[in-house]
DNA sequence: AGCGTATCATAAGCAAACTCATTATGGGTG
DNA sequence: CACCCATAATGAGTTTGCTTATGATACGCT
């Protein structure tokens, strides 16, 4: 009796965003620019100055994850490494000029392909999308920091 | 004017499916299975024999993708590939002995997962979810298969 | 019967994300 | 001041997904 109609919300998930990513790539392809490199210009373009873990942090990235994507960022010209003024452990990012253009475009992109996601949705329907995956994003964030093991059968008392 | 508080419905999507996927598998680690092996013999469990192909199809995975993953399943004992008796093209799946108590162990891990993971939300959220992840689903699924360029921009009397 | 095309599996190479481990630096404490 | 630990960035290696390309086989059409 496993509910085989919700089998596996988890796949589900994975499935729409691997090809909403896969979509959107089809189409900025010759921009020469990834779906993770346009998050990473994106808010890299919100709080300009930030050091790297910081970025790592909004982003809910591994830093390592994110010094690769830096690294091909600023081999292409878009981003700068600059030193902190005291502390040379920090590297402080700085988009260039360059980025800003590219960064209209990808916006545009990215909006065309969301549309082609959510045709036939309402307006409701994406607000309560948005609401729903934020409040999974929120548990999944406090959850990874969670060691594992609390394997919380019937602790449905609270 | 862009909508700032609903700025990337993508970005979030991918980030809640990555957070889960990080999450099972902090969990699933002591398998030695990870989420995507998982869902190739969750799948394949429901259609023993089939090629291939067919089952890249049901995934919605390019056939390269299945062929690596059946690699690794293959190589630590859960799958096997059999001839079929009279294409030589094809490879029929099916699963070992080996990979039915995994299955099951597997299963558990992921409800546990689900539930860290939509903790907060009801039953109709749920419902309301998958309903819309679905029709995402399908709308990129189809989308994919279409050349880009189509860069529908005021086809509102469609 | 034979040729051409379509289909199946796979190879090569790239991107993004992870874990685990390492190096460099800063800062607090004895 | 010296030492130890925390923090910042990064290196190495793995997995999963993609695109593009290739070899082998089957099948249809003339």
């Amino acid at each position: 009796m496993t509910p085989r109609s919700v089998p596996t919300l988890g796949f589900l998930l994975h499935d729409a965003a691997r090809l909403l990513r896969k979509r959107f790539e089809q189409r900025a392809r010759h921009l020469g620019l990834t779906r993770s490199q346009w998050q990473v210009l994106a808010l890299l373009s919100t709080c300009e100055g930030i050091h790297q873990g910081g970025l790592a942090d909004r982003l809910d990235l591994e830093p390592i994850t994110l010094v690769r994507l830096l690294d091909k960022l600023e081999a292409i010209g878009l981003i700068e490494r600059r030193p902190h003024p005291t502390d040379r452990r920090l590297r402080l990012l700085h988009l260039t000029e360059k980025a800003h253009p590219l960064l209209v475009t990808a916006r545009e992109l990215g909006e065309i392909t969301r549309a082609e996601a959510l045709e036939g949705l309402s307006p409701e329907d994406c607000e309560t999308l948005i609401r729903l995956l934020n409040t999974i994003k929120s548990n999944l964030v406090a959850a990874c920091d969670r060691p594992i093991g609390e394997q919380k059968r019937s602790v449905e008392h609270g």
